[in-house]
DNA sequence: CAGTGAGCGAGCTTCCGCTTGACTT
């Protein structure tokens, strides 16, 4: 029996340490914490000084029943977890219900998985910071507090399910209100002129740095032009430089992941634990930007050998947000010296971004020459503008560059990475063609997943390893969406002067369509207005800023956490009880206007089943309103009177088939038929408005055949159970329910019998109760 | 993927931050 017990938070951890300490230290991981406030509202027991009624949570009893046992038989438990807020506290209730003893349990603590690093912790071992501890419960109970005492009133007020959260609820606000200010948006446009002068090889671009606001301003410009003498003015060459980033972030690897590999933040983090599982990478929640020296070392001779001593930069980063509580290193490889690793397609093209942003973090500037020219035009006052860069030395750029969010395609393409011919001052040049084009100014981006992670980090809400969990609550609890939407095509007008002439053009560019972008749902901006009205201190964009300075003077063991808490709950919850008293169902309400031929009322609100139009008042028992539910995309605060009508044209008959009307309807995924209570998907490019009674037929009939080439099997038992070949093979439709067939079982030989046992063991074990799809979504 | 949009009442929902699999129709 080992005397030593060591417990880290990590498995992968675990196995890498055990490695460094040999047979006389078992190690082993708490996977993360493992205890947390029991479910019930008691769980905090605010008049006795917030205390907390804790529990070991069933999914983590066996980790701990073992964890007691080896505890026990050991001589001296190390609790190894990592250095921060949670770390401290995972300690803690690792001390607690392990049941351990103070002269038989050390607290050590590391920042790199090095052997060294190791050896130096254990030989500095401390006791636990019951300061820090106490700055987590606070947190811990903060977080609960506010949580469960808003979330209810939302059931009061707005509707039943609903959360609200100190982290959730701004990732909503920021979402709502970018959309607001695009909504807001009026775009400007003004005409911008670029000349090209030269021919061949030699022709380059130069840029007027005003821009006009009007039509006759620009062609007055190019008229002016025709006959114009262009000179060069003056020729000014400095040098520029540009560093590498600093190596990645949990943060800042979403972001790059998201631009330059098209990953969503989830599938960034799994791909990433991946790697860190089989030894590739570095822990990969870290808000650390640190490299440790066995890194840099590693790092040094990587770029020495491969490239040259010329490329090697040492440098130090210092983190920029002021809640980063640096427990690891940055996100490194493991091995500087593995290029490339072995895995699936995302696992390489990942490892490879965090080996080029790692190596480049350490590589010398990249250097450049940077001209810029000024052009005098004989007819007027104005100069044109031509900038030329000529890189001198790539230093970094040999590995990595990194993208940005606010790229301007169309600015860029004459940016500062155009190269100009030798020029001397004085040198007459020959314009080939100017032209002055119709640019409008563009609205805020809506965010990514990407860009609202970076924006949460800068305003220091969430954590690593909370990042990609908050874009999945706010999007599971209906506040947000992500989606494509489709945009509108925009004239603009482009003068062009060439060859004596000035000849006049009006082309389209499609402006406003948005690719896996982030949108408020109307229910959204319901929720995130009614706790702007009446918590605008939670939601503030600076609440968590505030707490955090707080909690940081309870770790110092300057502030007693209990004050603190009783500072803050008591005013809110005078706030959550006068709320509940006084504020009105929220309901987003809107009048439309009135409807043109009844000259009924129209207006918008949300409703149990989602936001709807109606026609005519529900008070007034002759009108009898009609509704209609919104679509996709629409949304209350925007809808117009004419998209509101438009709704009610919608469902349509269109005629008959066995004996069955057909109706076209618009839907959550587009345009349909219903036929006998069945439904069929219009193909795309069909209008709905205009679909025939043979089209509507034909599309039917479509349908049944691809449906009939799935099917495998039916009883005459029931008709509604069918087996079906699915995407991974076979599977039991069992009325509205979707039941995986078990291994070994021969999907032909099933009886009725075994299907109709496989699909009640499915609806009572909850584990395996999953939704079939969006089907089920939705719980009665 | 429809239709619906009243009201009553029981019983439910909900937070953030640490971890890793199980699972995907």
């Amino acid at each position: 029996m080992a005397k030593n017990l060591l417990i880290v938070e990590s498995p992968a951890k675990a196995k890498t340490i055990e490695g460094y300490l040999g047979k006389d230290f078992t190690v082993k991981s708490s996977y993360g914490h493992i205890r947390d406030l029991v479910k019930s509202e008691d769980a905090i027991d605010i008049p006795n000084n917030f205390a907390q009624r804790y529990e070991v949570p069933a999914d983590k009893k066996q980790v701990v029943s073992e964890l007691k046992k080896l505890a026990k038989e050991a001589e001296m438990v190390w609790l190894a977890s990592d250095e921060d807020r949670e770390g401290e506290a995972i300690s803690w209730h690792l001390f607690e219900t392990l049941g351990l003893k103070n002269d038989k349990t050390k607290r050590i603590v590391f920042h790199e998985i090095t052997k060294p690093a190791i050896m130096r912790a254990i030989e500095n071992p401390r006791t636990i910071d019951y300061n820090l501890v106490n700055a987590q419960q606070a947190r811990r109970v903060l977080d609960r507090l506010v949580g469960f005492e808003l979330s209810p009133v939302l059931w009061k007020k707005v509707k039943p399910s609903l959360s609200a959260g100190r982290v959730q609820s701004v990732a909503v606000r920021l979402i709502v209100e970018r959309e607001r200010e695009i909504n807001k948006f009026t775009a400007e446009a003004a005409f911008r002129i670029v000349a090209i002068f030269g021919k061949g090889r030699d022709a380059f671009k130069a840029e007027l740095p005003e821009r006009f606001a009007e039509q006759a301003q620009a062609e007055k410009f190019l008229q002016d032009c025709i006959d114009a003498a262009f000179t060069v003015k003056s020729l000014e060459t400095r040098p520029t430089k540009r560093s590498p980033a600093a190596p990645f972030t949990t943060s800042t690897l979403q972001q790059e992941a998201s631009r330059k590999l098209g990953f969503s933040v989830s599938r960034t983090m799994s791909v990433a634990q991946k790697l860190y599982e089989s030894g590739k990478i570095t822990y990969m929640r870290t808000d650390s930007v640190n490299l440790s020296d066995t890194a840099l070392q590693a790092a040094q001779q990587q770029i020495t050998s491969a490239y040259g001593d010329k490329y090697y930069q040492h440098r130090k980063f210092k983190t920029k947000s002021a809640s980063a509580q640096e427990a690891h290193e940055a996100i490194r490889p493991t091995y500087f010296n593995e290029h490339t690793i072995d895995g699936d397609n995302s696992e390489k093209r990942l490892y490879e971004l965090i080996w080029k942003r790692s190596i480049a973090s350490q590589m010398s500037e990249a250097q450049f020459e940077k001209t810029t020219a000024k052009i005098d035009i004989s007819s007027r006052s104005e100069d044109l503008v031509a900038n030329g860069e000529v890189m001198k030395f790539d230093g970094f750029l040999k590995v990595y560059l990194e993208s940005h969010d606010d790229e301007d395609e169309d600015d860029n393409q004459d940016g500062d990475s155009a190269i100009l011919p030798p020029l001397t001052k004085g040198q007459l040049l020959a314009l080939q063609e100017m032209t002055a084009t119709e640019r409008y100014s563009r609205p805020p981006a809506r965010y990514t997943e990407a860009s609202l992670v970076k924006k949460l980090e800068e305003l220091g809400i969430g954590r690593p390893s909370t990042y990609a969990p908050t874009i999945s609550t706010v999007q599971n609890r209906g506040y947000v969406v992500k989606e494509e939407r489709e945009g509108k095509t925009r004239n603009y007008r482009v003068l062009t002067l060439k060859d004596k002439a000035v000849k006049h053009e009006q082309k389209t560019e499609n402006t406003g369509a948005e690719k896996n972008k982030l949108f408020p749902t109307d229910i959204g901006a319901v929720v995130n207005d009614f706790l702007v009205q009446h918590f605008n201190g939670i939601v503030d964009f600076h609440f968590t800023a505030n707490v955090e300075k707080q909690f940081d003077e309870i770790a110092q063991g300057l502030t007693e956490w209990t004050a603190m808490l009783k500072d803050f709950y008591t005013p809110f919850h005078e706030g959550v009880e006068s709320t509940i008293q006084t504020a009105e169902k929220a309901r987003g309400e809107r009048e439309l206007g009135v409807h043109p031929e009844s000259g009924k009322k129209m207006s918008v609100r949300i409703g149990r089943f989602g936001p709807f139009v109606q026609i005519g008042d529900s008070d007034n028992e002759e009108e009898k309103p009609q509704y209609a539910s919104l679509r996709t995309g629409q949304m209350i605060e925007t809808i117009t009177l004419e998209e509101a009508l438009e709704l009610f044209k919608l469902p349509k008959k269109v005629g008959v088939f066995e004996e069955k009307d057909m109706t076209v309807a618009i839907g959550k995924f587009g345009p349909y038929i219903r036929h006998n209570s069945a439904f069929y998907s219009l193909p795309k490019g069909v209008d709905p408005m205009s679909v025939s009674e043979p089209q509507a037929i034909e599309i039917i009939e479509e349908k049944r055949k691809k449906d009939a080439e799935k099917l495998i099997k039916t009883f005459d038992e029931n008709p509604d159970v069918k087996i079906l070949n699915g995407r991974w093979g076979p599977y039991i439709e069992f009325g509205k329910l979707n039941v995986k067939i078990p291994k070994g079982k021969e999907p032909l030989e099933l009886t009725y019998e075994e299907c109709k046992a496989l699909a009640d063991a499915m609806e009572k074990d909850p584990k395996a109760k999953k939704p079939a799809g969006k089907k089920f979504a939705k719980k009665k």
